[in-house]
This record gives C-alpha cells, structure tokens and sequence, in this order.
DNA sequence: TCGATTTTGTTCTCGCGTTCACAAACTCAT
DNA sequence: ATGAGTTTGTGAACGCGAGAACAAAATCGA
C-alpha cells in the first residue's frame, strides 16, 4: 500500500466528497495572500511566509493547499502566480458571477460600489429597491430598477447569487422571490434568519452579531482585572479561591 | 459524587473557563428571537420554539442556555423576558460601549447609520477620516472629525471598542494607533490581516470572502448537474466511476 | 396525593478541524 | 554523483462542538 500509487488521485477524492468548508473560508485569504506578494513581484513563496501573510499557522496552510491537487515542490515552496491561479480556479473565481443587490438603502449603496466584488469575478448587473422615490437613481454606474422586476432581472443577467440588503421585516419575501425566480445562493445582510428549499445556499453577515462578540469579550477581560484588583486587597490568604 | 451536589457552581465554573466560542456567537441570534416573542407579547417559550425561531437544533440551544445559570423550567420552558435580560447581561449589553468609526467611506456611513448597533447597548460617539474634504460634514447626527483626534476621541469617550472601515492599505495603522490609545476590540471591515499584541480581540468581517464561499458552491452546483447530464448520455456502463 | 405528561438539563458518542512531527522530495555546492 | 540543507505533504493524536438520548423536575387533572 504504501509504494503502490493507488490509482484514485486526490484530484478524484475532491471531486466526490470535496473541500472541508473550513478550508473553502481560507482559500480567499490565502488568495488575497498571494495576490500581495505577486504585486511585489515575489515569484515564489514557502508556506511559512504565506501563513505569516495570511494570518495563520503553516501546517494548516499545507494541509489546507493539500486538498487541492499538490501545487507545492519540496525545498523551494509555491509558485506564487500559478497557485494564485489554481485557487481562484478553485473557488471558481475564472469564471463571471452575475450578482442582484435587492435594497438600496446605506448598506446597499456601499455594497454596490465595493470595489472587491468588482475585481474577483462578481459583476454587479441590478439593484433593485421598492421605493419608487429610489427607482431611477444613479448608483455605482447602475440604474436602481423596482423591485417588481426582480423576476425578469434574474431570468435576463442568469443571476445565480442574490444579495439581501433589506430591512429584517422584508427579508423573507426577498429570499423566497429570489429563490422562486432561480437564484441559488443568497448573502444576507438582514439580521433575520432565512428559510429556504434544499439545495440553495445562504449565508448571512450580520454586523451586530460581530459588535456583541466583541461586548462580551471586552466585559470578560473588565471583569478580570476586577479580580486581579480585588485579590490585590485582599491579600495572600484567598489564593485558593 | 451523584447524590452530593457540588459545591462550585456552574456560575463559578463560568467564571473560570468561560463560555464556548461557538455559544457566544448563537447567543445575540437568541437575544433577537427573544426580542421578537417579547414585541408579540409571548411570555413564555419552549426551547422546541426558541430553537426553530433562532434557526437552530434545540438540543444545542439547551445546551448552550445551560452554560449560563439554568433559566428554565421543566414542563415548562423559558420566560421569554427574564431570559432576554439574563442573555443581554452576559453578553454585556446592559451596559454602554461607545464606539468609534474610522474611515467613511460608503462602507464607514452605512455602519454609522445602522440601527442594529444604537439599539443594543452600542453608542457611536465619534466618526473619524482622514480626508480633509469630509471633516466637518454632519453623518447620522455626528460631525466628522479629523484621524488627527484620534488619540482624544479615544480618551475622551473611553472608547474600548473601534471599527475600521478604511482601504486596506490604512488599516493596520489605524488599528495600530487605536490599540496605542487605548482600545482594546477591534472590528476590521477592511481586507487585511491585522497584528494585535496580546489581549487584543480582533473580529473580521468581509464582504467579498462570503461571496467567494457562495460561488465556490456554486459551481460545485454546476459541475454536479454538468456530470448528471454527462451520466445520462453514457448510459449505464459507469455506475461504478 | 399520585400518576401522566411535558420539557429541561446533562451525559455520551461521534465527527471534524487543528496541530505536531516526520518522512519524502527537491536544490545546491562541492 | 553525493551529502547537507530545506521545505512540502501527510499520518496520527488531540480537543472541541454537534446531536441523540435519557433522567430529573415541574405542571396538571383527578
């Protein structure tokens, strides 16, 4: 078993069973990574100077990298415009991802001028809103269109990812329009929870959640300095709590 | 050791250890279930009924509720009211966190504007740029002021939590000076790593690397109805790959 | 008071993801 | 060609979180 080459390559593996989605969440910032140094002109970089890059520990960059089929030499590291390329070829970023944005309010307005989506592969073709004072205005080079016209957006531009920047209330009805219409991954900004059919996507941003995780932390180390001060008065004798 | 209760609490082991990671980040995604029963005047809740409001398995929902002091009652369920306030407490957000937005950009005006954050807890108590052009320009009820001030803004409010919502080029000299002067969790919307010294919470949230997750699956979508065609056309020759 | 019913709190098991540690494989100088 | 030095790719151990399943505790009707 272990000079016999088996026969299955990984490539096949990846195929059936495909990437832990821990590992999918990275690729983007080992990406991001890459990109960097290729703009500076690095030709090649180790795994080690990669993580570092990328915030993360170099066995797990390796593990993660070992998923995709082995793009690494031993003695030298990766090459860095190749890799590049093999990821967003992996995350399927060679391709053109027709985006809707339904809900121009503040978030969408700034969502749909994010240069990010612009450079990796998103386009950016509607924005829709149902506020007939909105429909018409210029934004980011686009037209906002009513919403009633979601459907035919859809159906024209093969929109496949849909993003919800909607206020929690209409979030839902959004979501199922979408859905109905043949969108099959939703981004949610709307703090709400979405249901949708087997087989589509959704992941949700939500910015308060974030703000509370970080409220929590900030009590728990008030908290501790607290202790930290009390014991100082206390003296020695409570050091066993 | 089953009959005789223990003497350290779960409230002490809490103290001591924490709670879960994972628990953390359900907990506000509870908190706005609970708000929505209470605005419908529903007074009490089975875990069966929180779980599907939140979006989750009720086992874990239970599990997670019994990392902090037991708020239920058997047969019964949970009051809808007392346990938002305990939820809120443990989170910390029945105290005041004045927050500091750098960089405003459309993304920096969309955070400066958004409800979800004035309404739990969280106060925005300054908005900084550099860009000489914006300071002074009044933005949700605030007036921008200079990145020069940084360091006063930051004293003079106590503000321990900042939010970066600057090009990635400036954001680890943003957080860099917000650290120096005293804040202690950061929230980065910006596209770069940062470095923090220890005790230093940092949170990230990208736009661009959720979009990328969705058209990973997306086109794993594609491949998988691509090779059921494919399939189809072969006959049945290669059921076994 | 007691049994039937409901629902919580907790134990146990399983699977996934992280990390360590090392063998395999490559380069380069001599 | 060969040995020294580097760096990848991966097997194995470990820890955390998810979910099933059940015992403990509360309510309610008779």
């Amino acid at each position: 078993m272990t000079s016999a080459r088996r026969r299955t390559t990984r490539r096949d593996d990846r195929l059936e069973r495909g990437i832990p989605e821990a590992t999918i969440a990275r690729l983007p910032v080992y990406l991001r990574a890459l990109t960097a140094l290729s703009e500076r002109n690095v030709t090649t970089a180790s795994s080690e100077e990669l993580a570092s890059a990328a915030g993360v520990n170099s066995a797990k960059l390796r593990k993660d990298l070992s998923y995709l089929d082995s793009y690494g030499t031993r003695g030298v590291g990766y090459d860095v415009d190749y890799l590049r390329f093999q990821i967003a070829r992996e995350i399927g970023l060679t391709q053109d991802w027709p985006v809707a944005i339904v809900g121009i309010g503040n978030l969408g307005h700034a969502l749909a001028g994010y240069s990010g989506f612009v450079s990796r592969g998103f386009r950016v073709v509607a924005l829709l809103d149902i506020d007939p004072a909105r429909v018409g205005e210029q934004v980011a080079g686009l037209t906002i269109r009513s919403y009633d016209q979601l459907e035919e957006v859809v159906a024209a531009h093969r929109v496949a990812i849909g993003v919800i920047a909607t206020p929690a209330s209409a979030a839902q009805d959004v979501c199922d329009r979408l859905v109905a219409a043949g969108v099959t991954s939703v981004l949610n900004f709307a703090p709400s929870v979405l249901s949708v059919p087997a087989g589509v996507d959704v992941r949700k941003v939500d910015l308060s959640i974030e703000m509370q995780i970080l409220a929590y932390h900030e009590q728990r180390k008030l908290l501790a300095a607290d202790e930290a001060l009390a014991a100082q008065f206390a003296g020695s004798t409570m050091e066993s709590a």
